[in-house]
DNA sequence: CAAAAAATTGACTTTTACGTAAAAGTCATC
DNA sequence: GATGACTTTTACGTAAAAGTCAATTTTTTG
């Protein structure tokens, strides 16, 4: 029930250094327990660097990805504080909705491009 | 139909800095032509500029972005040149579909947490 | 054509996101 | 109790991508 992830699981699951986590954890986006010294991660930590890389991957900044991560730590109860709160979802999804527009645009002249090496090839093979 | 752009006009409509597309020159991205010192911006440069950034937005690296730009300076003659080039394209295809699920994944999550909010303000409103 | 506005280069600085090295603690196992 | 794999903290280093500033041109315009 309680399996604890040691740093070393984690950094070979996700192909990211030591270093880097616990950089995530000196810059807040994570706190594993501890024992001791030493941290143990749990399933909801090895979820939530899930997610950090995510954001990485899309190229957010750490300030971006703490952003999102405090949208996802649920609802607060207050009224203008929820609504704040949808303010930020709305404009984390207009972010998301660019890079995807960007991502079809480059994906559409790639594939442009592989037609254009396709025609080339063919011309090559029937000997131009 | 010779209509060139001054630096600060593509500054201003792209929201960089002039240090940034001179930046981009040093990297080799952009060649504005020259009339003195005075750099001289084409359409074509224009359109460059914004598939770099572009590029920039989605998380891609200078080094990345001049690899996406190389792609797109159309197919060479050579087959061996033809079917490394579409191997490039598929690995850049390959990052863009990661980095697609990525939003998608993301996305849905917001939704959650926009429903989320959208009850929780059903509930105050009503009074709990 | 003189003054103001815009553009240039070069050097130096900053921020982000870790890398790397040192020096030592922890823990299983032989 | 020695070995070896793993972990910790502290601290300095670094590459990428610009920002900033100063000292000139260059261009525009009144």
């Amino acid at each position: 029930m309680h399996k604890y992830y040691t740093i070393t699981e984690l950094t070979r699951e996700f192909g990211v250094s030591t270093r880097t986590l616990r950089f995530y954890e000196d810059e807040g986006l994570i706190h594993p327990e501890r024992r001791g010294r030493t941290r143990l991660f749990k399933a909801s930590d090895r979820h939530l660097i899930g997610e950090i890389l995510r954001g990485r991957r899309l190229g957010f900044t750490i300030a971006e990805i703490r952003e999102i991560i405090d949208i996802y730590k649920g609802p607060p109860g207050e009224i203008g504080q929820l609504e704040l709160m949808m303010k930020r979802v709305a404009e984390k999804r207009d972010q998301l909705n660019q890079k995807r527009k960007d991502i079809e645009e480059t994906l559409a002249e790639l594939d442009n491009v592989d037609e254009a090496c396709l025609a080339r090839l063919a011309e090559l093979r029937v000997g131009s």
